[in-house]
DNA sequence: TGCGTTTTAGATCACTCGATCTATAACTCA
DNA sequence: TGAGTTATAGATCGAGTGATCTAAAACGCA
């Protein structure tokens, strides 16, 4: 019984992932968010309360397109081992396929943001948490078909996982070069094969 | 012939530097900078140029000051599997000793600016090169008196504490978990003590 | 068609940004 | 001491910041 918006959420909300996602939060202002986006200031502030807010709801996005449907997908579709490596040749792939070098807006958002923002960081910490939990599913089935290496704990191995992840994730930043982040790669490789 | 300067370079750097590594570039102003520093904009200018070139200022002395002096003390009195754990050890401490989050001002600057900054990404993409330069001397030597494995060559094994060391870090601003920090280091340990 | 509601668009708020200007103060050397 | 040089302090520049106000426009329902 109103007058109905004129935007699509999740296109205007894209739009806005773009823009957090190459400059970060202090460099993005919000007339560049409202240009990209299609609206005016006041829509924005109308819409999604603060820059601020914007920028909770467009990580939270960010996070559920990419690395929730990413998971899930790799996850179902592939023996533990396997997920492993797809998971990372895709990181991989995509790092080396990001010629404005934007990285993973997470990882970004967990430089930029954990520390200043108390309640952003929480839900950092808790994607990061859940990326751990995942690495840690594929190291215990790993573990118990035989195609992972039992002389670490899963526990540790997942730990490894994540921190090589934002390893390779943030040197791709500033030498986004295949050996580097595949030769990261290789020796933890090597390690999970083990006997 | 002239008057000279009122303040300390090194003085008002090591300011600029505080400012600069715990909240950014694009979040810290001149006028905190100046704050900070104990003089005027004016001076400010003047002596430095403009903020971009304060900045790489900054970067260049906590490069020195941090990485510089470490890796020469670490690797001129110990053995050289040892420094790899004298040195991750200490960026662990220095990690959960860190109530602020601050991180490592070069990480960080890795990804706030390497991507938007070109010649500011070559300086950082050089410090790193020197980075893993250390960690393949640490691996090579060790790998020829026997305390690290040859089971992976000294390339991947260097580029892989580079990662790791990166990896740390970044998790480190988001998750100070001490259990987590080290969980991480131990399977990497392990592989270098393989035998 | 008019009422109530909500979203628009554009102007504008006070403030802060990086940077600069001017005038004064502080020094060296002749 | 006085000429020349440089650093200082404070005011201020235009531009841009996040955020808000007002008024017009666009709807659903009576």
């Amino acid at each position: 019984m109103a007058r109905p918006r004129e935007f699509d959420e999740t296109k205007v909300l894209d739009a806005a992932i773009q823009c957090f996602w190459s400059r970060g939060y202090e460099a993005t202002s919000v007339r560049d968010l409202a240009h990209s986006m299609g609206m005016t200031g006041a829509s924005l502030y109308n819409a999604f309360g603060d820059k601020r807010a914007l920028y909770r709801k467009s990580l939270d996005r960010y996070v559920a397109q990419n690395f929730g449907t990413r998971v899930e997908r790799i996850e179902h579709h592939l023996q533990p081992r396997q997920a492993i490596t797809a998971f990372f040749d895709e990181i991989i792939a995509r790092s080396l396929d990001d010629s404005r070098r934007k990285g993973c807006m997470l990882i970004n958002s967990a430089v930029e943001m954990a520390p200043h923002d108390k309640r952003l960081g929480r839900v950092i910490a808790d994607v990061l948490l859940e990326m751990e939990r995942f690495f840690l599913r594929c190291v215990k089935a790993g573990q118990r078909d035989g195609t992972i290496t039992k002389s670490q704990s899963a526990d540790n191995l997942a730990k490894l996982l994540l921190g090589t992840l934002l390893g390779i994730r943030v040197l791709a930043r500033a030498r986004p070069e295949p050996d580097l982040l595949r030769g990261i790669l290789k020796p933890v490789a090597a390690l999970l094969d083990q006997p």
